[in-house]
DNA sequence: AGCCAAATGAGACACGTGCATCAGAAATTT
DNA sequence: AAATTTCTGATGCACGTGTCTCATTTGGCT
């Protein structure tokens, strides 16, 4: 009896093989294997008979088998900076899941911690790498020219790299991580949309604005605010360096010089220490408090009303997605965009 | 010379076989199977040396060759209603993105329609898949009897079967699409925060509040308005049941008997005749419009300011999750729930 | 015709696991 | 001690592809 399964479906569940190729297109297996792995010698009209017959037939080569024909295995290593904050620790947990998962398929995942702040160092460690060691390596660095050449040489010399979460104006790089001016932008709405007053300046809050990241989530967060808030003006960017003590001094000074203080944007992937401090500064709670990035502090504060909004990305998506493009690159392949793409997530109270 | 990979690193990049398992406790590679693969007739206390050997050892079973000697493949349905809204389109053409991608891992899908108003036919087609035809259903229907009893039936019948994107109440089964209330919550709290006027009513409009899903989403908006904007009073649901004329009839009264409408929230997923209607009934561009779904028409009626928000769910995602996801059931696997979750997305005209 | 290079065929083995069969060992019962 | 029953070992084939080697055919050239 013929089985009913919709939309052109199996009649038999067996897809064709190699073998089925090649009698379809009247050449041998080995002649179908030349085609099929680009190895040359083979004349254009025969490539083109297995290449019809790969269509007519709907060939799809079977991965599993040829995972394990190959043997082949994936170390791919995370360079990540080494610093205590929380989005970071979400970071590694997550790198330590996929590792579990991706273990199956032969994956290994390292994390290497270095110091962000030092690029010379990051350079250095990357000049280190080869083939050898690893098959490729997503990187979160500032970006300096050191850190940049450090992964063009590194990728000369086989390892394919990748930018994770932080840019780096590579060509032909696509980066792991949110369109930051994009994440500015969305800030920017919540943030004028929020804000009820007619009139009213907003702080904005930084570690660095040496980071490509923050610049380009103020330049989208001003484009914003400037054309469709023009009642309430964006102050100078603060940066605290990552230093309690010095963020507390600027924090301070400007909340004292600016008494109309509506909202503030918090930039910088660690929020905590701004947070916390704008928290204690004694502005009314209906400041609208912005900021990046999922954690249990931010969450937390969301919960308590501190904080309004938090714009993230997901930090599970961003590691598998990483992975998952190493291998790509690793196999010369091409991954489904539309997977691949990193959304910028918006978390409210009511959502988390 | 010993490379120096980070954590624990791979000294030798051959992971551990079936071969080494047996060596290592001591037993043959039948028995090694024989654990592996929960055959029974095996002593409790060699399980335990297998169990050892594979913890020191840390062996992970090689997918790749594992599927291959099943020679496993899987055949999964997707059961969606046959509207033309465009919300279903794009998981229509997601399932074709996928099926692309999933080919290579013997994976073939499927697509039926069915008339999404009427359970009986849809439980009538459920009768009729069995394990002959297909490994797993992915089923998007309203939540009636009929429907619910039919997917109990069929997996008894041994087919595994998921709600897709519309909840059941069923047992021991976790939806494959978001958190309704929790879209209701974070739809109330744009609202509130979105609307400046110090009081005013909320309209609300549903394709049909028989749905699960309208009810849920009403209940988590209620929720919120009620708690935290009781300035705003939201009126009773407006059922569309997709029929224009209906909708702009019962739009046209609720407007005129409600001179002080503040915002509206469009909770079905076709938000195209409600907001078509919305855009020329007259209503002040201060209203702030609240829809669901990416479709090109909500992304367009963003930009161009008719709605001012949309919750939605990536529609890809929800397909690839599915797939996953039957794919676990159907081999009694487990999935790496944080990946398998589907997230409330919040789209505003400047992060499109 | 003869020669050479290019193109193709034929075949074998490997990868790691699933699955089955049969023999033999060990433990338990009679 | 013998007869069962329970457990374990040995072994072989299969899955579909990648990768070799070596032989053979084809076509172009002088």
């Amino acid at each position: 009896m013929k089985k009913t399964y919709p939309r052109g479906a199996p009649d038999t569940l067996l897809r064709p093989t190699t073998k089925d190729l090649a009698r379809a297109a009247g050449v041998s297996r080995a002649t179908v294997d030349r085609v099929l792995n680009g190895r040359e010698g083979v004349k254009p009209e025969t490539v083109q008979k297995v290449m019809d017959a790969i269509e007519t037939l709907g060939f799809v080569r079977n991965l599993s088998a040829a995972n394990l024909a190959k043997g082949r295995s994936y170390r791919f290593l995370f360079v990540l900076p080494q610093t205590g904050d929380q989005f970071l620790d979400e970071i590694r947990r997550h790198i330590g899941e996929a590792e579990a998962v991706f273990a199956a398929e032969r994956i290994w995942t390292g994390i290497h911690a270095v110091d962000g702040n030092d690029p010379y160092r990051i350079a250095d460690y990357l000049a280190t790498l080869g083939p050898a060691e690893v098959d490729g390596v997503a990187i979160m660095a500032p970006e300096t020219p050191q850190v940049r050449d450090a992964i063009v040489r590194l990728r000369e010399r086989g390892v394919r790299a990748l930018p994770f979460i932080s840019n780096q104006a590579l060509s032909g790089t696509d980066l792991v991580g949110i369109d930051n001016r994009a994440a500015g932008r969305t800030a920017a709405t919540l943030m004028g949309r929020f804000i009820h007053a007619g009139t009213g300046r907003i702080l904005v809050v930084a570690e660095s604005m040496q980071s490509r990241d923050s610049l380009e989530r103020r330049l989208g967060f001003d484009e914003v605010m400037h054309a469709q808030f023009p009642h309430l003006a964006t102050l100078p960017s603060l940066e605290t360096y990552g230093a309690p003590g010095r963020a507390a001094r600027v924090m301070a000074a400007a909340i004292a010089g600016n008494p109309d203080i509506a909202g503030v944007y918090v930039m910088s992937a660690e929020a905590r220490i701004p947070v916390e401090i704008l928290a204690r500064s004694g502005l009314p709670g209906s400041v609208v408090a912005i900021a990046h990035e999922r954690t249990p502090f931010t969450m937390q504060a969301l919960r308590a009303g501190t904080l309004d909004a938090v714009i993230t990305q997901d930090s599970g998506h961003l590691v598998r997605s990483a992975i998952r493009r190493l291998r790509a690159l690793a196999d010369r392949l091409s991954t489904l965009d539309s997977q691949e793409k990193i959304r910028i997530e918006i978390l409210l109270p009511t959502n988390l």
